[in-house]
DNA sequence: CGCGGCCATTAGAACGATCCAAAAGTAGTC
DNA sequence: GACTACTTTTGGATCGTTCTAATGGCCGCG
C-alpha cells in the first residue's frame, strides 16, 4: 500500500515501445527507431528531446521485434554434450565472453551425452533462430541427424569431436579440434627421454574420436623411437577416476610390467595414481604417468601430475571467434582448426628407478 | 557443383513461412497455425494434408515472430557470476535440464564476478525479453542497480548470494540460498563429537556473505559446546587452493595451535591439506579438518575430505522449478527458500592425537 | 423451404520494430 | 517568387506469427 506511492514510474505494468516514446514527445515511430540506432540523420535537439522521453519512461529495446524485421538474428547456440564438465564449463565461460562482445547472446543447450536429448535440444534452440551453432556432438550422434535438427540454413562450428555418418558438401560446417595426437606424442616421447621402454596406454575407450587420436600419437612416438608395444599395456576403462582406479590391476598383471603410462586424461591419470597408492607404488618414484587437459586438480594432485594444458577458455573463444567469421562470410569453404596443446611437465613423470 | 544435383529441397536459401506451407496445399495461413499447434479445430484430412506439406517442406517454426505476437516468452535467462567454477557449472547443467523440459530455453551470462559486466550482460539479455532472470549475483552487486537493468517486468530469482542495497517492496524477488549457517554448525559439531577442542576457522573473505554465514554457523557450534574462539584461529585467504596453501602457517603462529579446522569451502580445505603435507602434518591424523562444497575431487583427495554436500545440479533444477512457479503466479508473495546441505564424513576428520 | 446449429476455414488486424520513398522544412541563388 | 539542394521527419508497408470475428457449407428439423 505505501509503496504505491513510491512506484517510479518504470514500474508500471504495460510495456513501453517505440509508439509510447513518439507519442510521448511528439515525434513519429520512425524518429525514434532512428535516435535508438544513433542515426547521424536526426537533429540534435530532437535527439535529445527522445533520449530524454527514452530515460524518462524507462524504455526497453525489443530485439526480437527488430530482429524479425530485419531478418537477423543475434543470438548464437551452444550445445555441449557435458556442461558439469569443468572443461566445458570454461569453454563456455570463453564462448560467452567472446559472444557478449560481439553483441550475440548465448543459448545454452546441455545434451548430458544423449544423442536424443540432442536432437530435442537442437530442434528446440533453432526455432529461436540463431545466427548459428556451436556444437559439441554427444558421443555417437550422426551428421545426417544434426543436419535434419538443424537445417541447412544455420552454419555450426564443431568442437572437440567429429560427427558419424558423413555431412553434404554444400554445408560448410568449421571445425574447431584439439590436436590430441599431437599431444599425446608429445607426453610420450617426454617419457622416452626420461629414460622409460616399457610404456602403457592407459583409460579411456576407443569408441571416442579422441581416444583413437590420443592413441594413435603414442604409437607413432613408440615406431619412432624404435620401442615395442605389448598389447597388454593398452588398457581401457571409462574416463572416470573411479573406473580408472580399479583398473589399474589390469596395467601390472601384463609382465614385463610397464614402467610408465600414457593416460587418456586427467581424470583418468588421478584415478591411476590413486590406484598405484593402494598397491603400494608410488607415482612419480616408482612409477611415472601423464595426463590430458590440465585440469584444475592437476598442479596439486601428489605428485602434481605432468599433462597436456588445451586452455579451453582460449578455445572458446576461439570458437565463438571462427564462428564469427562464418557468420560474416558465410560461402567460405569449411575451416578445419587443430588447436595446438602444450606440454607441461610436473613431477608425475620421473626417470624410472634403476633396477 | 555435383552437390546442386543432390540439393534436397530442404536445403534452398530462403526462409519458409507460414505462407508457404499455405500456399503449397492450397489452405489458407490461419489454418496452417492452427496445425502447428495442434488445434482440433482442424479437420483430420486437411491436418494430414498440412503436415505433408510441412514435412515437405523443411519448415522450422519461428517462436520469436509467435512470441512477439501473443506477448509471451520462451526464454530464461541465467546469469552467473563464475561458470568456470565447477558448483556453478553444475548448477547451470541442472537449471538447463529443467527449463529445456518446460519448453524453455536458456539464455546464457556469465560475469566473471564483476558487477560492470553484471551491468551490461543484465541489460543485454533483457532486450531479448526472458520470461524471467536467475541471477547469482557478482560480488558487491546491489539490489537498485540490478533492478534498473532489468525493471520491474521480469521476475528474478536471486541464488547463492544476497544482493547489497535494498529493494523496493513492489519487486517479488524470490531467493534460493543454502543453508551455510546451518551446515558449518554441523562440520564444527561433528570436530567436536570426534574430541576436538582447539578449532580453527580458515579461508575465505569476510565481505563474502556466504563465508560470514558459514563462520557464524561455526561460532554458534564453539557456543553451543561451551568451547573458546581463540582470534587467531580466524584466518582470511582467498578462496584458492593457492592461497589457502600458503596460509597455513598463520594458522601455526596462534598457540596454543588448533587440533581442527572448518574450512570455508573444499578448495581452501584441499589447499590446507596441501600446506599441511608440506609442514610434514599428516591431514586426517595429525590434524581434523572440513570442507563445504563437496566438489568431485573431495572423494577422492588424500585423505577423503569430510564437507556439506550442496547438490549443486539439483539446486539448479529447483531454482528453475521456482522460478517457473512464479511465472505462473507473478503476484504472489516472495519467498524464499534454503536449501538444506549435508554433512559428508570421509577420513579427513579423525579424532585428535592422544598428546 | 427456411432456420438454427455445428464444423471447418479464413481475411485481416494485430505484436514492436525497420525500411523505403516521399514529404516537409530551410536556405541559398537567380 | 520559383528553383534547386540539402537536411530532417514521416506514413505506411513489412517481417512471421496469432487472434478475433466472421464466413461458408452442411445437416437436421419444424
Amino acid at each position: 500500500m505505501a509503496a504505491r506511492t513510491m512506484e517510479s514510474s518504470t514500474s508500471i505494468r504495460r510495456k513501453i515501445t517505440l509508439n509510447d516514446i513518439a507519442a510521448g514527445c511528439g515525434v513519429s515511430r520512425a524518429t525514434v527507431s532512428l535516435v535508438l540506432r544513433g542515426s547521424p540523420l536526426v537533429n540534435k535537439h530532437t535527439r535529445a528531446r527522445v533520449e530524454e522521453e527514452l530515460r524518462k519512461q524507462g524504455y526497453v529495446y525489443n530485439r526480437a521485434a527488430a530482429n524479425l524485421r530485419r531478418r537477423t538474428s543475434s543470438s548464437i547456440a551452444l550445445v555441449l554434450n557435458e556442461l558439469g564438465n569443468p572443461f566445458f564449463a570454461e569453454f563456455a565461460a570463453g564462448v560467452d565472453e567472446t559472444l557478449g562482445q560481439a553483441g550475440f547472446v548465448t543459448l545454452l543447450g546441455s545434451t548430458g551425452e544423449s544423442v536424443e536429448r540432442e536432437q530435442a535440444v537442437l530442434s528446440s534452440l533453432i526455432e529461436h533462430g540463431p545466427g548459428g551453432i556451436i556444437l559439441s556432438p554427444a558421443e555417437g550422434s550422426a551428421a545426417e541427424r544434426v543436419l535434419a535438427a538443424v537445417g541447412a540454413q544455420t552454419p555450426v562450428l564443431l568442437f572437440n569431436r567429429e560427427l558419424g555418418g558423413n555431412l553434404p558438401e554444400y554445408a560448410h560446417w568449421d571445425r574447431l579440434m584439439l590436436d590430441n595426437q599431437h599431444g599425446a606424442r608429445l607426453a610420450t616421447e617426454h617419457l622416452i627421454a626420461q629414460g622409460h621402454k616399457r610404456i602403457a596406454f592407459f583409460g579411456g575407450h576407443s569408441d571416442s574420436s579422441s581416444c583413437r587420436q590420443r592413441h594413435a600419437g603414442y604409437v607413432e612416438a613408440m615406431n619412432a623411437a624404435g620401442l615395442p608395444i605389448a598389447p597388454r599395456w593398452r588398457v581401457e576403462t571409462m574416463p572416470t577416476r573411479m573406473d580408472a582406479a580399479r583398473a589399474c590391476a589390469e596395467l601390472f598383471a601384463a609382465k614385463p610390467a610397464p614402467t610408465a603410462a600414457v593416460c587418456y586424461n586427467d581424470a583418468v591419470a588421478l584415478g591411476l595414481m590413486l590406484g598405484l597408492n593402494q598397491r603400494g607404488i608410488q607415482p612419480g618414484r616408482d612409477f611415472a604417468l601423464t595426463g590430458f587437459d590440465d585440469i584444475a586438480e592437476a598442479a596439486f594432485s601428489m605428485p602434481p601430475l605432468t599433462t597436456l594444458a588445451t586452455d579451453p577458455r582460449a578455445r572458446g573463444r576461439q570458437a565463438a571467434q571462427l564462428l564469427l567469421a562464418r557468420l560474416r562470410k558465410p560461402q567460405a569453404d569449411a575451416t578445419t582448426t587443430v588447436a595446438q596443446v602444450t606440454l607441461v611437465v610436473r613431477e608425475s613423470s620421473g626417470a624410472p628407478r634403476p633396477t
